[in-house]
DNA sequence: GCATTTATTAATGCATACGCAGTAAATGCA
DNA sequence: TGCATTTACTGCGTATGCATTAATAAATGC
């Protein structure tokens, strides 16, 4: 029987959700400073649990704490980007490759199927949150199939850090037509059993946004995000 | 002038710091639990900030806070060292070519020679101390030439979270006279500013590390260390 | 003798208090 | 007016205490 009993989650694990929805959202800003007695009255709980949070938000690479300055939000260079999307860029090919290694049964690899129709869906809706949304998952699941634990982490701290720097860009980007088709690329080699092949297109996939997205960021002068 | 000063350390950061060594040297044994009010009692502080320390330590992937259990010292299996050295081998590969782009100067890549001849005299010497940690400064100073900070501070992370297991190994393994060939032909490399190369011989050594330590560790039945 | 319930213990999560140190404001002096 | 020094302030680091609740032991029932 599946546990239907959620627990209720400690104020610190809570404020750690709470702080990053702040951030994603933009309540909380790129570049701007926050008191921890501040922050800990706006989530109703005190100093203490906010601190271990903070603690726990400045490991994952989302804010500094910056003694008597309070915490700042981290904001996102283009430099950060470039940074950020060649660790992407190996470990998710490499993750590719992995899946590919794994025999993974067709039911594993539904999910992932699932994430491109969704792409399909949102792009025909025109929705691009939807379609970020779908694009995201592509990319947790792919790293989930390639096993590897560490990577499972790491990309995921990487993708919250530009996070919000996407979210902007969202708007300004081409429609993002390619991603499916390189999406698809990578599902047929995962199907195939050919390593080299998931690697090769997920690496190329990755290269094209990190191209696509520094160029507007350079063009539209985005320097912090 | 530089500042002579040095401000003295919180308790917190000491704590992370003492924790560290006591993990690295074995004082704290691998898989053992241990309370949170007996580390305070140990580092001669609050819980508070051995609290902020086994936060800040949990992040980093050494240890586990497993509440009303006390925090587990993690253990790393077979599995964890394949998949940490797959992340170093991808990573520092990177930064070996990134690092052969960027037209260091002979001084700027003056530490990274340094760490050679070091190994060499350690290796002469039989000291096998001496060698790894020449070693590791290979590794640190090659990631930081590369200089994308994202890969320095997960390479570090990754090489704490072996670090055990390596002292462990030191001395069962082959001399290790073959990393300094390697070593050099990356340092070549990097100064021919021939960045594939870099990073061929780089992944070449990582492999074949990865190899010989997980065959050591099938080999001896060395589960978790 | 074993399973189930109740009682006890104690480690943690959190709130709170306080002193110190760093910053800014204010004052004094040239 | 510009700069140095003093003063005031306030945010943080840490200690401490307490309520909660999970884990263990005890007790009860079958």
């Amino acid at each position: 029987m599946p546990d239907p009993v959620e627990k209720p989650l400690s104020n610190a694990a809570s404020a750690v959700d709470s702080l990053r929805a702040l951030i994603f959202d933009g309540s909380l800003a790129a570049g701007s400073d926050h008191l921890e007695s501040e922050l800990a009255l706006r989530l109703g709980m005190s100093r203490t649990p906010v601190r271990e949070a903070v603690l726990t938000l400045a490991a994952q690479g989302l804010l500094d704490v910056r003694p008597r300055k309070g915490v700042r939000i981290l904001p996102v260079s283009p430099a950060d980007m470039r940074e950020i999307y060649d660790v992407l860029t190996e470990l998710e090919s490499l993750a590719a490759a992995d899946a590919a290694r794994r025999n993974h049964s067709p039911a594993a690899l539904q999910p992932l199927a699932q994430t491109i129709l969704d792409m399909d869906t949102a792009l025909t809706a025109k929705n691009r949150e939807a379609w970020a949304d779908a694009d995201d998952r592509f990319h947790t699941e792919l790293v989930r199939l390639g096993g590897n634990s560490r990577i499972i982490m790491i990309v995921g701290m990487m993708a919250d850090q530009v996070r919000r720097a996407r979210a902007v860009t969202l708007y300004m980007r081409p429609v993002p037509s390619q991603s499916n088709a390189d999406h698809r690329g990578v599902l047929e080699a995962i199907r195939n059993r050919d390593p080299k092949a998931a690697e090769r297109i997920h690496r190329a996939h990755r290269i094209g946004a990190k191209e696509m997205l520094t160029e507007l960021l350079d063009r539209y002068r985005l320097q912090n995000l």
